[in-house]
DNA sequence: CCAAATTCCAACTCGCTGGTTGGAGTTTGG
DNA sequence: CCAAACTCCAACCAGCGAGTTGGAATTTGG
């Protein structure tokens, strides 16, 4: 039977990405990692380094995920609004990737994350869109668009990074639901391209 | 020379605001705390029950002093874009809020968290002055209260929460201070409530 | 076909950390 | 004034968990 390392890896990081998501890096527990990927702990070691390094290799995999699912230009320059609301539904069906972000950002500080450059230009490509849509005059030019993308990415994701808040904030709400949290979103973002 | 013991408690409080804002419950150390304190850590298992129980007092003394310090109404109805940047002032001289807050949502998750009744009913105030303001027409009234109450904390806090992506989205900007970014933030809110 | 290199695993180490304990000092109530 | 109750502390402990190791199975290259 011929070894199978790059499965073996990926069983790896695919255990990881829900442990990571679910208790952080000071949380997660490598062995755990080991058993559901059905594979050797050790191997964590000889593949990824250790866990801070597997860590990173998750954030870098669900990083370019979220890239391919919703593409740079799907709407997005020409409007805002939807294209927020494609970002709410991954949330949605991948709720670990807010978790994983956030996790990151509570740990780092200050400090260089992983894949940061890499991380940066894919930001200043959405930017670029968005300020090319408010030169051909697509989109209103009265918020810069760097704020826009930042408002954009805050507001569909603060639903997910503190669901407690958002509970609390809603529970006088006729219905709250995700269909009605997603209409807010589209909403807000609306308003402010308008 | 009498016992003090509410002090001793509260310099373990205080200690273990830092501890928890920068480690999170899981890797702050009660030792730590205790040194920090200047106490012996088993006063802690006595006057709170344990490291988890600490974190949950934390966080309600956080609380209440966040409520005490951007009061309900200072300006909040009239001017939510103010409002936001007080916020903000407050998110600057108090870093550790935001980030107590974060581990709270990336713990409990879905779970009741600390005094989430109490916390319900200050929202829902802030909902209400937002709503009597729509109604006397000192506030434009096309975003609903509970959505704009969503996205001035949600705009003032993702600064706060993930700044790996804040720096990384500002990469570009001609310059990216406190400064500007309060800047941006009371543009943003101020443009949702024209 | 054999030897070097690589993958895999069970078992081990060992420092760390939350939590405990026993007792000494201090206060309080009667 | 004395005994019960409470505060405080140094030392202790048990288990958990990241990382290691030694060697067996498998592949590869010559």
């Amino acid at each position: 039977m011929a070894w199978d390392t790059a499965k073996t890896r990926q069983l790896l990081l695919d255990a990881a990405v829900g442990e990571f998501a679910e208790h952080g890096p000071q949380g997660a527990r490598v062995d755990r990692v080991a058993a559901k990927a059905g594979v050797n702990k050790e191997r964590i070691y000889q593949y990824f380094g250790g866990k801070q390094q597997l860590f990173g290799a998750v954030l870098t995999q669900e990083l370019e995920k979220l890239a391919a699912a919703v593409p740079l230009d799907a709407g997005l320059a020409a409007d805002p609004g939807e294209y927020a609301g494609r970002v709410f539904d991954y949330h949605s069906a991948h709720p670990h990737f807010v978790r994983l972000l956030h996790w990151e950002g509570l740990q780092a500080g200050d400090d260089q994350v992983a894949a940061e450059a890499q991380r940066a230009v894919h930001y200043a490509d959405k930017v670029a869109a968005l300020t090319a849509a408010q030169h051909a005059g697509t989109l209103g030019d009265e918020i810069p668009p760097a704020e826009l993308l930042y408002a954009v990415i805050a507001l569909a994701g603060w639903w997910f990074s503190t669901p407690q808040l958002a509970r609390m904030i809603m529970a006088g709400a006729a219905d709250d639901s995700p269909r009605t949290r997603r209409e807010a979103l589209v909403r807000l973002v609306r308003k402010l391209t308008a």
